[in-house]
Order: C-alpha cells, then structure tokens, then sequence
DNA sequence: TTGTATGCGTTATCAT
DNA sequence: ATGATAACGCATACAA
C-alpha cells in the first residue's frame, strides 16, 4: 500500500528528510515506522481510553513529537462521521447582540471539543443558499441564528443534521429552539408603558423579513389592544442607528405630533431615536417622549443613555443552545425540545413608568 | 469493494430505501448507480471545468437531486488537500471592532469560496493552546488577530499553513501582516493634541498583553518627547467602558488634578472616559478636559458622544487580508508581504484642536 | 496489548 | 468522454 514502506529501518533525520523530499504529510504510518509499532498502534495512542501499553505510548508519543505529527481530523471524520464542526448561520445585520451571541457559542462550543464554523448572511432570506454549503462540509450540528423554514426544517430531518434554532421562535413549528420571546417582551414593555398613561405609542419596526423584532411588535399591539388602547403607528427600521431617527421623523410626521412613546425594535434604533429626539428635536425624555429598546445592548447602559430596556440573557441562552446541540448530536436527538427564556426588565430612565398625576389612567 | 454493488440494477424507490436501512450516507457510488455510469464520471459532474458530455451531465445530476446527494468536502479534501476552510483566531475582548472585522473576513473569504473556522481566545497569550486545534483542522491558511510570536511563526512555517497577522504589527517579524500603523496613529493623535496646546496629557493604556494599545501609546508619548513636553501619565485599562471611568479617576489621583487630554487606547475607553467626567465629574468636554479615542467604532459618532478619534479601514483591512492570505493559498506564497494602512483623523466635538488665544505654542 | 486488513468517500491517473 | 484503479490518512473489527 506504501511504497516507502521498502525503507523501514530509516533514522529519524532521514526520515523527516524523506518527507520534506516527497512533500508529503507527516501520518501516522510515519510515526509508526519511527516508533517500531503498527499504525494501529499509533491510532490508539491518540483515541482516548484506549488501551495502549504504557511503554508503546510513550515511544509512540517521543515519536510523534519528533515528526511534529498531529492527527489529520478530515481523514478521521471520514471514518468516524464525527467533524468535531459546527456551523453557526447568523445574519450581520441581525443587531448588537450577534457578536455576543457568537463569542458566547465559540466559547461554549470549545469547551465541548468543538469548533465553529461561521456562516454569515446578508439576509435572512438567504439562509436556504448557504445551507447547500454546510452540508458539503459535513458538520455535526447547526446553529441558525435565522428563520427556518419548513422545508428547510425537513431538509435537516432528511439529512439527519441536528438543528437549533436561536432566538427565531416560529410558533408551533417542530424545531428544536433556544430562544427569548419576543412576543412576551413586547406585551410586557407595551403594559408597562401603558400603565404610566402613555396613550400615543408608536413602534420602530425591524426589518421586514426579522421575525424578533415582528413579534415584539406584535406582542406590544396586542396588548394595547386588550386594554382598548388605539393601535400604535408602526414604522419600518433596519436595527441601525440612523433608523432610529429616521424611525422618530416619520412618526412623527405621521402622527402630525410627538408621540407620548416610542418602542423601538432594538436598542441601537432607541438610541438614535433618543438622541434624534434629544439632540435634534430638543426633546426632553422622558418628560416628553419615552423611548424604549429591546436587548439590553452594551452601550444601553452607559451613562448617556441608561436605556429604558428588555434584557435577554444571551450567555444562558448561548450556553443552553450548545448544550442542546451537544446532546443532539451526542445521543442521536429525541424530542423536540424548546427552551424558552423571558426578558428582564430594566428600568433605565429613558421612559416614564409612572402616571402622571394629571392624567387619568381609566382610557 | 462495495457490497452492494451485487444491485445493479435497483430502481430509485429501492435504492433510497436501501441506503436508509443500511444508515449509509448517500455517496458518489449510489448516484452513478442509479444513473448507470461509473463512480468517476458523477465526481467529474461536481469538478468545474471537468470534461463531461452534456447527457451524462443531465443525468447524473438528476440521480443527485432525486438522492440528495451532496459530494463530501471531507473525503474530498483527503486528496485535494484543500479544506476550503481558514481559520481566523480572534480574542474576544479586542475591542469592539471584532465583530465587525470578523464579519467582513467572513464575506470576503465567502465570496472566494472559503469559510471561516472560528477560534476565540479569552487572553491573546492562548493563542498557543488553540493553534494546536488549528492543526488538527487542516485549514488552507489562517488569519491571527493576535500577537504571534517568533516560535508561532516558525511552526506555521514548519506546517507550511499560510498565516497573516491581522492588525498585530510586529516590527522587524518576517511575516505577512495587514495592520493599521498604531504606533503612527498614537503619534499623530499626540502631535494634534499639543499643537492645540494641551501640556497635562494622559493615556489610558489597554490591556498588558496587547500590542495594538501599547504601540498607540508609544507613539504618543514618543511624539510628546520629540515636541519636549513631559511625559504622560498612563495608566492600565482593560478596552471596556468601566475602563474609561477608572482610568480617569486614576489619572486624576496620581495628577493630583484634572489633566488636559486623554488619550484613550480604545474608542469605548474613551466614551467611558467621556462619560464619567461629563456625568459624573461635571466637566465640560472638550473644554476642560479633551478625550480622544481609537477606531471609530460605531458608536463614536452617535450624536451624544460625537467622539475625537482615528479610524481604522476596517473593510478594506479584512478585504486586503482576505485577497493577501487567499493568494498565498493559492499560489504557495513567496514573499513576506505587510500591507499597512492609515488611520485616518476623525475631528468629532470631544478634543479641543485649536489653541486657546492666552496659551503660547513655545513651550 | 498488539498487528493485519479493510473501509470511509472522494479525486486523480491512466488506459480505452 | 468514460471507466477501472490507486491513493488520501485514519479508525476499527478481528485475529493473535
């Protein structure tokens, strides 16, 4: 099978040199040769709880070493369908908490051996084209920080790649899910803002194809609905700054007025909506105009902005999507699970949250 | 070699069916099976520019669709040799242009068909440990966003794995490198501060093991020395928010007094810095006190913050190392390339940047 | 415990 | 243009 096999008796200098000439990799039959053993024996030493003999794996080792040999994963994925790989599909634009979310799953990820492999989209829209990639690499799970359609669910099911979806909560979908929901967070936020005795709200929206930030909107009217509140003035955002204040403009020429509050689909939107309205407009909030945000990004709480906000708590629901997908791929799935997790409050000081006394709270 | 090649002539239904029973996956033999051609003209129809006849083509792609089957980047990089995967080793803490870095090198490697294998260090002195999981990858090169030093260099070199430092310029290292200048960013950032005539200038400093943050500040206090002016104080920051705070405080109690500028090693640094003396201090920016930071992160020019500070060219930093490391993949490297960039000076609201009338230039 | 032999799924070489 | 066959580097069943 090997033709250099016909030199075994070669020193370790001659050997490497040999390498070097034939410009190949150093294997483990090459270590083999230099350790005295089989190449099954060098394959042992490097499987954990294998039974090697003391002696052997310690010239096995010596040898290894030597060569600067490290075990080839793609050859040994090929044989033991492992990659040790999984792909994270996450769109850019997603918003502030992308990275985190990321550096999280890496993190969480590493610990159980594994490594990931990014997948990044423009859209989330484009989640179906890039999945023809992942399959050629055969990874051992997927992460997708993106809605999922049903077929594509299937195609995973056929494919038998095991799937979390990460803060994408379809309702009623079959899909394992690790997520925040975001219909909670907007109906709480809605509530809240709503029993200060804002009556004029208005909504930011996420972009169109966003389920997040839809399902916050959603959760926010409906719950104005239930206390006979009118519907709020909706307004389309990309989760960018100059959304926010691009969001306030329309608004507000919408409405022909400031509203009493805006909810905005992510903090960054707040936060160019509160400084459009501080800096811009004069406004003083939360005295005449409340702003909220969802996410509870880094810079909501920095002074400048101590950000009215929803906090979701991505490490937890990072650390709960890699062990989810651990346990998938480890014992072959079972159940769909869901892993739902609620938002935190946080109070900041960008939205009033109590009535003003002038102000009747029966509508 | 393949048992079941006894079956020639199975039918689709029966072949789909077998394959799920045996828990097989479907491969280049079960499509040239059931389109009645060899093993070797289906791996053909997935080469580029492989010569096959236009009716084989139609029909082993459609025994492809009808099976599912997607070619096995693993086997596949067993022989070519090629992962079509570079790693990029990040630290984490960086700073906050780490996502966006991470994202732009994620797109440019995409388009050139690769993909990112993520490695995020907790500290930038790991970078040892994870370079011996890189290995066992087998990427096609690698992307360091991180100090590497000298022994580093010599494995990748050892390994012959194509290796560019990202935005880590170590002076004198014979490796390719796409940076921008931090030790002239510092530099000029100082030269703009004393010419408008602050005297009292102090640095926060980043992390110890960081070069990018200790490169900036001794091109500053280099510059200070070329101008004669004394010495900055420096003190130790960690690239985060409450850094800034801290670091101000401390400047101020080893000063004794509020110092004219700080030079912050980080953009976020230096709105914390900002902050603290606007929120918490009551001084008037710029002023009383000048703050100037590094990157031109997002956020530095949200209308509350508006900050002094240097951007990197992030985009076409990642896009130079994507077209640089995707060279040397390609062609088998030659020469140590270092591609540096400028930053370039963003004036913003936060530095005064002209001298006031009383103060005299001489020094 | 150790070695032999085989297969993982592909690409590449060489005839035809 | 097509098909047989030999690698690629490793893990594993089995025999010893």
């Amino acid at each position: 099978m090997r033709k250099n096999q016909s030199a075994p008796a070669l020193s370790l200098a001659e050997h490497k040199a040999a390498i070097l000439r034939e410009n190949r990799r150093v294997t483990s039959y090459d270590v083999a040769l230099v350790a005295g053993v089989s190449q099954s024996a060098v394959s042992r030493c490097f499987k954990p709880g294998a039974s090697v003999s003391k002696a052997t794996y310690a010239r096995v080792m010596k040898a290894a070493a030597a060569l600067d040999y490290i075990p080839n994963a793609a050859a040994r994925s090929l044989i033991t369908r492992r990659t040790n790989m999984v792909a994270v599909v996450i769109s850019n634009t997603a918003n502030l908490c992308y990275p985190e979310a990321l550096s999280e799953l890496s993190q969480q990820f590493g610990r159980r051996g594994k490594r990931v492999l990014l997948f990044t989209l423009q859209r989330e829209g484009d989640i179906g084209a890039v999945l023809n990639d992942v399959w050629q690499y055969q990874v051992d799970g997927v992460v997708a920080a993106a809605a999922v359609t049903d077929e594509l669910v299937a195609e995973f099911e056929r494919r038998r790649v095991p799937l979390v979806v990460f803060n994408r909560c379809l309702r009623g979908q079959a899909v394992n899910t690790v997520a925040c929901d975001p219909y909670e967070a907007g109906h709480m936020l809605a509530g809240k803002l709503a029993l200060a005795g804002h009556r004029s709200v208005a909504i930011i929206d996420g972009p169109e194809d966003n389920i997040v930030s839809s399902e916050r909107r959603r959760g926010a009217a409906d719950k104005l609905a239930e206390l006979g509140l009118s519907q709020p003035v909706v307004v389309r955002g990309h989760f960018d700054y100059a959304s926010g204040a691009r969001g306030l403009r329309d608004i507000i020429s919408r409405l022909g007025h400031v509203p009493d509050a805006v909810i905005c689909g992510s903090d960054v939107m707040a936060i160019g909506c509160l400084d459009y309205a501080r800096h811009e407009l004069g406004l003083s909030v939360p005295a005449q105009l409340s702003v909220a945000g969802f996410d509870a990004v880094e810079p909501s709480n920095w002074l400048s902005y101590n950000l009215t906000t929803l906090r979701q708590p991505l490490q937890k629901m990072a650390a709960a999507a890699a062990e989810l997908l651990d346990r998938l791929i480890e014992t072959g799935e079972g159940e769909v699970e869901k892993r739902m997790f609620s938002s935190q409050f946080i109070e900041g000081s960008t939205a009033r949250l109590t009535a003003l006394p002038s102000v009747s709270l029966a509508a």
